[in-house]
DNA sequence: GTCCTTGCAAAGCGTTTGCACAGAA
DNA sequence: TTCTGTGCAAACGCTTTGCAAGGAC
């Protein structure tokens, strides 16, 4: 995906204003490390706009949820982290941290046979359990 | 799993006050059905136990939770789900009525060289489309 | 007595809504 | 002018916390 913001907006039909360019920007910076909050994403655009609030971040988010270009990841905390839908990849949670790490989509077996009633639009693969990082503390 | 609620509150260590028993036997009872909010438990549980308060619902939720008989589910809405985990099944929500369907276990095919560094302890797969109910109303 | 369970009321906190202002078309 | 994007403040709703009363042991 090296499509650029522009043509991306032309592509959903809405308007590439700054903010939603920066808060675009800022989540296809910090994909690769984490998914943010909406705290993470209001701190860190409000560098570069420092009138930015809270609402806007919401509302941009929304609309990007609405066009499938973001989507939300519910919480156990009750706050919800957002990240961008531009490839397919699963989620690996950790139990004692909570951080959720991006890993090579997993595919899934489905027997079709129990879903005939259903029509699949996607699937999702989370795989939970303790990552390198806690790991190696219980051995510290 | 046929173990009495009595025999399972030894084995976790928990006293099985009514109150407890309950809550427990309303997620039992509806657990092929649908994965109920606090509201669903307290308005539910509340019919035999007029005194009952939406405090103790959670605090039985998730003295249930720290030992692994129940499983919250984060969803979209703010609300989170509960569902007993006295076994193993999968998920299919639906994006129109968002009601979680449980489905047979769906497997994985993890490839272990993309995740050495992690250990793995359960996994979750959540297939999402439009549901039998919500097709059909489309036709009519 | 002590410990544990329960429940009321209040606080906490993430998110949404109402509404107004400013800028673009 | 009309429509759209933004932002403040307030409201909303789910969940947690503080604390006290009652019961079990």
């Amino acid at each position: 995906m090296t499509e650029s913001f522009e043509q991306l907006c032309k592509d959903l039909n809405i308007s590439p204003s700054i903010t939603r360019k920066s808060i675009f920007n800022y989540m296809k910076e910090v994909e690769e490390a984490y998914h943010p909050t909406v705290d993470d994403i209001y701190k860190n655009v409000k560098k570069d706009i420092p009138t930015l609030s809270k609402t806007t971040v919401y509302n941009v988010l929304n609309l990007f949820i609405e066009h499938n270009l973001v989507r939300a990841i519910p919480m156990a905390t009750n706050q919800k982290q957002y990240e961008l839908m531009l490839d397919n990849h699963s989620h690996f949670i950790c139990n004692e941290c909570h951080k959720i790490f991006d890993i090579p989509h997993v595919k899934t077996v489905v027997n079709e046979d129990d879903l005939h009633h259903f029509q699949i639009e996607n699937e999702e693969v989370v795989l939970r359990g303790i990552c390198k990082d806690c790991l190696e503390s219980h051995n510290a």
